[in-house]
DNA sequence: CTTCATGCAAAACATTTGCAGCTGG
DNA sequence: CCAGCTGCAAATGTTTTGCATGAAG
């Protein structure tokens, strides 16, 4: 199954690669369990949870704790290497592949994230600064629905 | 200060009514807590916060608890009377005066909330639906970012 | 009157933090 | 070697819940 429709995704060695280069030239360590969370979420498409990452990195690496998963994520946070998508009701999903903001597709049932390619988020963009005279630093796009899967279900 | 631009805001009587008709005609009871909350959400264009809310219900009814405050709320979550706008901070903000999903421009300095009437939203809103198949039944959209007020300072 | 709402305090929950011991570079 | 990282457990902060009392209709 294919996560990401329209614009292609990064390559996640490439991504991989610039997430240990980004923590080396600030002198972080490359511990192992720090490697096992960046792989995840460099190679994943599927905009994991903390939960899922912790299990994932658990596989390979029993006795890694939670608080480390956070701390790791945290740190990526900071040097701008993954994209946090927190949701009112608490849960929270990562994208190491495409750290910049852009917009989601979510499915209430099934909980899949995709990420569509939308050309006329530029314009709208524009229309807001133009409109309220905000200087814009981020933005956040999500919309919720059916993903065609789960339209024919229930 | 007028937190609206562009579209205009719903009369806050008449969403008082409007509350208070969805309230009733699921025979909910009018309390005196309930209605200073009801009162709050209808009239407030900032946006407020759960304790902003609470702080203002305490003025006129000073006994009133949190608890009151977040059963009200979610009550008109589900009765869809109210916005709830939840941050990845785990801050949440509300809208009772316009109770339907729409884009919001956040100062990132402030905290002010605005709403811009962005008519290029329809456009993009299909093209997410011919790209990715998906049946859409909500949004979200915020910007963030500096307000014209905040741009000239520090 | 009867049922539902209130208010208190305790529970729940995800995330963060303090710290002793371990380890990457 | 030794600063920084890990893992444990305890703390945190917000929202939710249970229950006895009180009030809306």
């Amino acid at each position: 199954m294919q996560s990401t429709v329209g614009k292609h995704a990064a390559d996640p060695e490439d991504r991989l690669d610039q997430m240990l280069s980004r923590l080396k030239e600030r002198d972080f360590r490359i511990t192992p369990q720090r490697l096992a969370v960046l792989r995840i979420l460099a190679a994943s498409h599927e905009h994991p949870s903390v939960d899922k990452i912790y299990e994932q990195v658990k596989v390979d690496f029993p006795t890694t704790s939670l608080a480390t998963v956070y701390k790791t994520i945290t740190l990526l946070k900071e040097l701008g290497q993954v994209l946090e998508l927190g949701f009112p009701d608490g849960s929270n999903r990562y994208d190491g592949n495409q750290p910049q903001p852009h917009p989601h597709m979510v499915c209430v049932r099934c909980k899949k994230i995709m990420d569509p390619d939308l050309r006329s988020l530029a314009q709208l963009t524009k229309e807001a600064v133009q409109k309220t005279g905000f200087k814009i630093v981020s933005h956040r796009l999500d919309f919720f629905g059916l993903c065609p899967e789960c339209q024919g279900k229930e």
